[in-house]
DNA sequence: TCATTAAATTGTT
DNA sequence: AACAATTTAATGA
């Protein structure tokens, strides 16, 4: 259980950054404790944080009026978010939620922005951040047109993993299965399915309530 | 500490 | 979508 001070120091954004560069991050951030359920930010609200996960998991949401809902991306701990809005100017597009209890750490858009023409290693993290995600949602639209169902949810778990977007991932992911339908676009049940068959194969173990995951590599080269 | 209960999640059709 | 089974967390004796 990390603090604020440890995610930033941790953070691969903050390695090229002097001390005092760090000062002014760490004054500009504070912690919030969101519970399981529990908003991050809304959809709709002026955007004035960057956002990253102190300890936990946050899924991105897109909510539908007819009840629907569907999940475009997972968060881990480690991750960063928000940038794309804050760049943007924009009102949040998107809803943040807490799958599970979480610590987030937010940004002020003043220190954000102090650091985007501060620091040159921190323009080179977003870049490097906004690239990775990029390549995380061709891969989710190639997936979802060239690979079956079981390949769908291996990739989408080991997707949780990835070192930029979520250097501190767990083994063990607290999600539910149902909310890794959302993720995945899959109902509960194929969910349910696939994660036998990926248990079979030794990659992964199923628990009450999350995913004990054994073999990152071999859900990432699963299906090929 | 143990038993009971409710809520959440999983397993199956 | 519906239903049963299982696990967990909370409650109170």
């Amino acid at each position: 259980m990390q603090s604020v001070e440890e995610l930033l120091r941790n953070s691969q954004w903050a390695e090229g950054l002097t001390e005092d560069e760090l000062d002014r991050a760490l004054s500009g951030t504070i912690e919030r404790l969101v519970p399981a359920g529990g908003y991050v930010c809304m959809k709709g609200e002026p955007v004035n944080h960057w956002m990253g996960v102190i300890d936990g998991l946050l899924k991105m949401a897109s909510h539908w009026s007819t009840g629907k809902t569907t999940s475009l991306a997972g968060i881990p701990t480690g991750g960063w978010f928000g940038e794309g809005s804050l760049l943007k100017d924009e009102v949040r597009r998107y809803e943040v939620i807490a799958l599970r209890d979480s610590r987030v750490a937010y940004m002020n858009r003043a220190t954000f922005r102090w650091l985007l023409d501060h620091s040159i290693a921190f323009n080179r993290f977003l870049l490097t951040q906004i690239n990775e995600r990029l390549g995380q949602f061709i891969a989710m639209i190639e997936h979802e047109r060239l690979l079956e169902i079981d390949a769908r949810i291996a990739r989408c778990l080991a997707g949780l993993f990835n070192p930029i977007l979520g250097p501190g991932a767990q083994r063990q992911v607290e999600i539910s299965q149902e909310e890794l339908g959302y993720l995945a676009g899959i109902s509960r049940q194929r969910v349910n399915q696939a994660l036998k068959l990926l248990e079979d194969q030794g990659l992964l173990r199923i628990e009450y309530g999350r995913i004990n995951v054994l073999d990152v590599d071999g859900l990432r080269r699963f299906g090929d």
